[in-house]
DNA sequence: TTCATGAGGTTCACATTGTGAACCGCTGTT
DNA sequence: AACAGCGGTTCACAATGTGAACCTCATGAA
């Protein structure tokens, strides 16, 4: 691994949760010595992209990250097309939810919402979610380019009980959500956590990233579920069409039948 | 120099007039080989910074910036990346300081500093800050978008007799700014009210809000005005750089130029 | 069809950098 | 006074970075 990558790997440690982290506490995190630690947070200051509160000595994300946002903003416009639909999606389901984008092999969180409904609530706080243990990692898988798989199965921690560990499984996982629109993944990362995802397209036609709900596991009845699929549909094609994308009709057709399943059941049960 | 920093350095050259970059082409723009740059591009791959075109294979900034921008300003809000400016502002120049931000057409205070070197001292204690009446306002006028102009002169009341209250009197203010660098109010608002201002730019690059020094009107001397803004240039340098801004070419010319100018008429004097 | 050009990407002998246990000086606690 | 934990530095040792030369694939002119 070279040394920018460690070095550029620090910056992940540093989060809204997280946002000033001293020298040792980064050593215990990074999993790094002292030495290492240092040099690579100099090389960060220099750069500008941490800097160092002089009171406490700790360190905290720079300034010369907001211009690099600003300047990929303006070349993928990306966040600004799906923070308002997400918000609504939140105040409809009454659960977090939150936008990832597909990145190489890499599916990064671009922006989450919060729901007030319920004390309860998820929070999002990941660098990026892993493809075999996420909803949106499904989605990737289902709906995203084909070699994706061969990188989800490389490298498949156990994150619960739940998680699906071995191919098989997981190949499971991305047919039913081909099958059914949806991804879908039940305490597979978090204890307590479900989470259904949707795909969302831009303007190549191809798979972008994905829209999910993610609630708390106590509340997720079928009748949720069900309730949590009709907001997603309407939340991947708005979001599909801020991108500049549209759904595939294979993907609405799909839907269209996951949806009529559901209505049956629940007539004749 | 570290390769860390090599690594990092070719995220500078992405902007938002050259949004993609290809290979050979970032060769050139940082002045290194094919094989060098092209490791240093994997890296900021691996690390999500930056991602490929699949269809042109170049190399635009990735979405792990935008993660990193949202921690920075969760971390360092505009308040909090103008507070110790403020302060250090106030004590160089022993009077009231304060940072207002433009929202829309309309100048709010955001922080503000008194000075306890002299035992008279303005306090700022306003909604808002009207744009024809205070230096912040002028500066406003001066250096951010053009329409303000018209919300301006849309209501021009007169709080002093000192206020511009004519359309052509304010333009003629908001002249002397642009070409010295300065908003300034001498008993425009309140009587007894002395203030100089600075224009601060953020990561758009746009006028983003002012820096101001408020001086009782009894110690308002020449000497005192030209002190001032030799401190308010480098406050507006600071927060512009807190905010990821940069205070543009052309304003830094005209204050060279103001400064100057001050320099030879106090020689002659 | 040939040939030249310039794109993205790779190889490998060689040289510079990275590495981390042990260390320092400082501060606050017991 | 002894200790623990902090930020930071040293230096012998080991890995990583470096870039000229190379490959392959388009494109376009002759």
């Amino acid at each position: 691994m070279s040394s920018a990558v460690k070095t550029i790997a620090l910056l992940s440690h540093f989060s809204p949760t997280r946002p000033e982290i001293g020298l040792s506490e980064l050593c215990r995190l990074a999993g790094r010595d002292k030495a290492s630690t240092h040099r690579y947070l100099q090389a960060l200051e220099e750069t500008g992209f941490v800097e160092q509160n002089p009171l406490t000595k700790s360190y905290r994300l720079g300034p010369v990250v907001l211009q690099l946002a600003q300047a990929r903003e303006l070349t993928v416009p990306r966040k600004a097309g799906a923070d308002a639909v997400i918000s609504r999606l939140a105040d409809a389901t009454g659960e977090t939810t939150h936008v990832s984008v597909l990145s190489g092999s890499t599916v990064y969180p671009l922006a989450s919402c919060e729901s007030y409904k319920h004390s309860t609530r998820v929070i999002i706080d990941v660098p990026t979610f892993p493809l075999h243990a996420t909803a949106s990692g499904i989605c990737a898988l289902a709906f995203g380019p084909a070699d994706l798989m061969t990188t989800a199965v490389a490298d498949m921690p156990a994150f619960t009980v739940d998680t699906p560990t071995t191919s098989d499984a997981l190949e499971r996982e991305v047919q039913m959500a081909r099958e059914t629109g949806f991804g879908r993944s039940e305490r597979g990362y978090e204890d307590d956590v479900c989470s259904l995802s949707t795909p969302i397209f831009d303007q190549t036609g191809h798979f972008a990233g994905a829209v999910s709900v993610a609630s708390v596991a106590t509340r997720f009845t079928a009748e949720q579920e069900r309730d949590i699929q009709r907001h997603l549909i309407g939340a991947s094609r708005e979001i599909s069409h801020n991108w500049g994308g549209k759904v595939p009709a294979s993907v609405e057709s799909v839907w269209s039948k996951s949806i009529a399943e559901q209505s049956s059941r629940e007539s004749t049960s």
